[in-house]
DNA sequence: ATGACTCAATTCTTGAGA
């Protein structure tokens, strides 16, 4: 089976360019981001068409989540993150699925930086571990999959000394992450491919995606009970570059039976 | 260079993204 994600930047704007790569490349689990659409405007019959089935946490304007089975009904463990009641972003979806616990999440970018929203990030980054230590206690295969807008490590984007003072960057950041993977959770891409050079993200801006001008921040997150079970990853590239294309790629994880 | 581009919102301008 493979378990995929992609940041769509928006659903109603990316339809035809989601449900092409859906067709294309046929994930098992496809898990959306930034969905940005409350949830009576998620298309979920036109998902229905092509034989994926669907839950998802939907806001008005930005964020969003959404988990897709191909021939399978997701089934909900959870929405949201505890420790914060007040917080009403929908950025994280958690669900059992052909054997596999899947979580979805949408991690705060955080910029500007230092600032509220930067707070916001860090803090929601210590909910998130939380939530991963419970998973971690089951003893379940899980993969926690999604943007973490994280730039792990230096070999991770096109040029570090630029993006330096970016929230995606900081060093707090970086040990929220890095804390995860201390736990006992495995990044996918990073162990297949250590001399780094992956992207996931392309700004719009500035001609990035012709010049090359990326970095890696969307991540699978394999606990150890699936870790074993990794067949191989990628990214899906070639969707960046399409008409009307999101401005991150779509990122999968291989697993044997 | 407080830029560049794109999306959503009862749109003609602003907030958000990364």
């Amino acid at each position: 089976m493979r378990v995929a994600s992609f940041n769509i930047n928006g659903i109603k704007a990316r339809l035809p360019r989601l449900l092409e790569w859906l067709e294309e490349t046929r994930p098992s689990v496809a898990c959306l981001q930034e969905i940005k659409t409350q949830d009576e405007g998620f298309p979920a019959s036109e998902f229905e068409k092509i034989g994926y089935r669907a839950i998802w946490h939907g806001q008005k304007g930005f964020n969003g989540v959404a988990i897709l089975a191909d021939g399978a009904d997701p089934v909900e463990v959870q929405r949201g993150l505890a420790g914060e009641p007040e917080d009403e972003h929908s950025r994280y979806i958690e669900a059992d699925v052909f054997g596999v616990r899947v979580a979805c999440i949408y991690l705060p970018n955080g910029n500007p930086q230092p600032g509220p929203k930067f707070d916001y990030k860090l803090r929601w980054m210590d909910r998130l571990r939380s939530r991963m230590r419970e998973i971690a206690a089951e003893e379940v295969p899980a993969v926690v999959i999604g943007d973490y807008n994280v730039v792990p490590n230096d070999c991770d984007v096109w040029s570090a000394a630029a993006m330096a003072p970016d929230a995606l960057m900081q060093p707090a950041s970086r040990d929220a992450y890095r804390r995860l993977l201390h736990d006992g959770w495995t990044d996918a891409l990073a162990m297949h491919n250590p001399q780094g050079g992956i992207w996931t993200f392309w700004d719009y801006q500035a001609g990035a995606w012709q010049r090359d001008h990326g970095f890696r921040i969307d991540h699978a997150l394999l606990s150890p009970e699936l870790a074993d079970r990794l067949a191989g990853c990628g990214v899906d590239k070639e969707y960046r570059g399409r008409e009307k294309a999101s401005d991150h790629a779509p990122v999968w994880v291989a697993l044997r039976e």
